[in-house]
Formats: structure tokens, C-alpha cells, sequence
DNA sequence: AATTCTAACTAACAAGCGTTAGTTTTGTTT
DNA sequence: AAACAAAACTAACGCTTGTTAGTTAGAATT
């Protein structure tokens, strides 16, 4: 357990804020309040509310544009690179669940540089993982089903894994990730 | 087509503002000037902010309980009762695209009252879901996984479906019905 | 012991917020 | 044409917003 800096703290006690209320009410004061310091003495330490927003947003998203990356260059089958993304997305919900709610909710109010590369890295995201079932269909791994359809289930349940795991009681990550595998790739008939 | 009242005019600018950028970061201005009149001017129509997000977000919520109602009181089998509910969301989705992304992100900004009965209603509607699950594991219609997640996995797709449909074109209505049905209930291998 | 640096503080700013009061315009009913 | 109601307007209110300036206390470095 490392001892945070001051700024990893601010950035860490902001996340779990825009969590519960969205970041536009979500103020500078709150945020200083949830370390029991001044609003002005935040600025000793980033430059502004924007700064924390692209922190929180931009690390996470890098990791999954990294993570996906890697899955997308394995020699597997096309199954295997499906389970390897849904575990990609348990992991750092485990680890990132209050920088996801910001991720998913509050990306529009990035600017300029910052909102630009977001889309981007999201836009390949997407791109990647539709590869991967285009060739799965090809392959005949996967059923012919609009590739859309089965990456908008997919994708969308693993973005709101975040709203589910704490209000479960934290369940074991490895049982969890069996039965969600099972759940989105075998269906439940 | 009805010619809508100013109220409804304001509701309905309001739902698309917010789905944008959520409700904290739309101002009574930027709403009024959406319909092209100044911000003290809506208060000849409604009582406040609060009132619109009430209105938006009850009204959709008060459909999906009572849809869910009548699929539970249904004699068919639990896989019915599953594509009966995934229709039930296909349908208001594309009938209350804006309002959606006011119920799945907003609803924690509403008060007291109206607060309490949302999250009832949520809360009960995740009931009747949970039981027909349960029924259909019991009478061996459905594979035997930890409800939860079988339950989360469905719901959490067919909550975020108002973010795809647009996007996609709006795709014709019975071809996503019946994609998504096959996707969420048979699996893609 | 003197100096520098860090990180807190108080005070205040201009701008924007939701909302109210009072007035004027608009369109309908008598 | 006069009277009325509905719905727009202007102006302003008290409050909160993100941020800046200037100051001070304590720790680290010389």
C-alpha cells in the first residue's frame, strides 16, 4: 500500500463524487471537502477541474486502447479473443470502478484535445472488437448474426458491469468471470 | 400529429438537452432558448427544473412498471416472458429515446417523493424480472447460472439500447426485436 | 540560524445559476 | 371596441460556481 500524493487523492476522492452525482454537480468545494482542505488550496496541485476530469477519464481509457491491443495481436481463435476482452473489462472494473462512472457518463464534457482523443481510442476500441467477430463469423466460430447487435450486448454489458459489482458484495472476480463468459457467449437457453 | 402544448414543448427540448449533457449542466436559459423564448417565460408553463426531470423520468418509469406488470400476469412459458420483456424494452426505447437517458442517468437528481417512487419502481421491476428467471432455472427452461447475472447481463443492454439506437440508423423494429432476442437468450456460438 | 519551498489559508472576483416580481404584448371573448 | 386571460417580456434577487491573488504556517535545505 503506497502512500497517495495529494494529487492522486484529489483525482481519487473526485472519482467516487462524479460517481454519485455527474461531474457538472459535482463542485470544487465538494471535492476540497472530501479532504477536509479549502477549494482554492486544490489549485496547489492541479490546474483546474478540467485537469481532473482528463485524468480520471484518459488512464482508464488507455488501458482498455492497451488492453484491447494486446488481445487483438494473440494467435488464438476468435472465442478465445472475446473471453480475453471480457476479462479485460472485469479487470479494471475491479480496479477502476469509480473512474468508470466518469468514463461512461461524463466524457462529453471533456474539451477540445482532450474529447478529441477519447472518441478516438473509443472509436478503436469498437473497431477492434468488431474485427474480432467479423472473423469469428468468417471462421464459423460464431453465429451470423449482425456483428452490431452482438458487439452493442456485449459492450454494454461490460460497461455497466461497474454499476453491478459493488452493490453485490465484490464477488469473487474468477467466478465471475466464468459466468459472464458462459452468460454472453453461451447464452442461457 | 397532435400539435404539442408549450408544456410538452418544454419537456421534450429538456429530455434532448439533458440526454446530452446531462441534467446539472443544462441551464433554465439554454432550455427557454431551445423554444426560442426567454428563461423566466417557463415558468408560465411549469413550476421549476424539478418539475421537468419529474416528468420526464416518471412518465417512462410508470410505462416500464406497468409493461412489466402484464408480462408477469401472462400464461406462457418464462422464455416468452423474457422475449416479452426485451420487446417491452425495444418498444419504449424507440418511442422515448431522449427521456431514457434521463431515467438511466439523471434519476439521482431527483427529490424526495419522486425519488422514493423511482427507485421503487426500479426496485420492483427487478423483482418480477428476477422471478421469472427463477421460474424458468426451476422448470429447467433456462441453464442454471447465478440469476444475478444473467439478469444484470439482459437488463444492462436493453437500459443502454437508447445510446445504439439512434446511432445505427434507426434499424427497422422487428428485425432489432428479433436480433436481439436470438443474441441475449440462444448466444452466439 | 537563515533561507527557501510547499501547501495550506482568507478574501474576493466575474459569471452563471434558478427563480420571482412586475410589466407589456398577443390573441380571444364579450 | 372593450375587457380579459395567457404567455411573453425586462430586471433583478440571492446564491453558487471555478478560479485568482496575496498571505501565512511549517518543514526541508543551506
Amino acid at each position: 500500500m503506497k502512500t497517495l500524493s495529494r494529487k492522486e487523492e484529489i483525482i481519487n476522492v473526485a472519482a467516487k463524487l462524479f460517481k454519485e452525482k455527474g461531474y457538472s454537480a459535482v463542485s470544487m468545494r465538494d471535492i476540497a471537502a472530501g479532504i477536509d482542505i479549502k477549494a482554492a488550496s486544490l489549485y496547489n496541485h492541479i490546474t483546474g477541474k478540467q485537469e481532473i476530469l482528463s485524468a480520471i477519464i484518459l488512464k482508464v481509457a488507455k488501458e482498455f486502447t492497451q488492453g484491447m491491443e494486446s488481445v487483438v495481436a494473440e494467435k488464438v481463435s476468435s472465442i478465445k479473443k472475446i473471453e480475453h476482452v471480457i476479462e479485460l473489462h472485469i479487470d479494471i472494473t475491479v480496479n477502476y470502478s469509480d473512474a468508470l462512472a466518469a468514463l461512461n457518463n461524463d466524457w462529453m464534457h471533456l474539451e477540445t484535445e482532450d474529447l478529441k482523443a477519447f472518441v478516438k481510442m473509443r472509436e478503436d476500441y469498437e473497431q477492434n472488437f468488431r474485427t474480432i467477430l467479423k472473423q469469428g463469423i468468417e471462421a464459423g466460430e460464431i453465429k451470423p448474426y449482425h456483428p452490431e447487435v452482438i458487439l452493442f450486448s456485449i459492450l454494454s454489458t461490460l460497461r455497466t458491469l461497474y454499476l453491478w459489482y459493488e452493490k453485490r458484495g465484490k464477488l469473487d472476480v474468477n467466478i465471475l468471470k466464468k459466468d459472464m463468459v458462459s452468460v454472453l457467449i453461451k447464452g442461457i437457453v
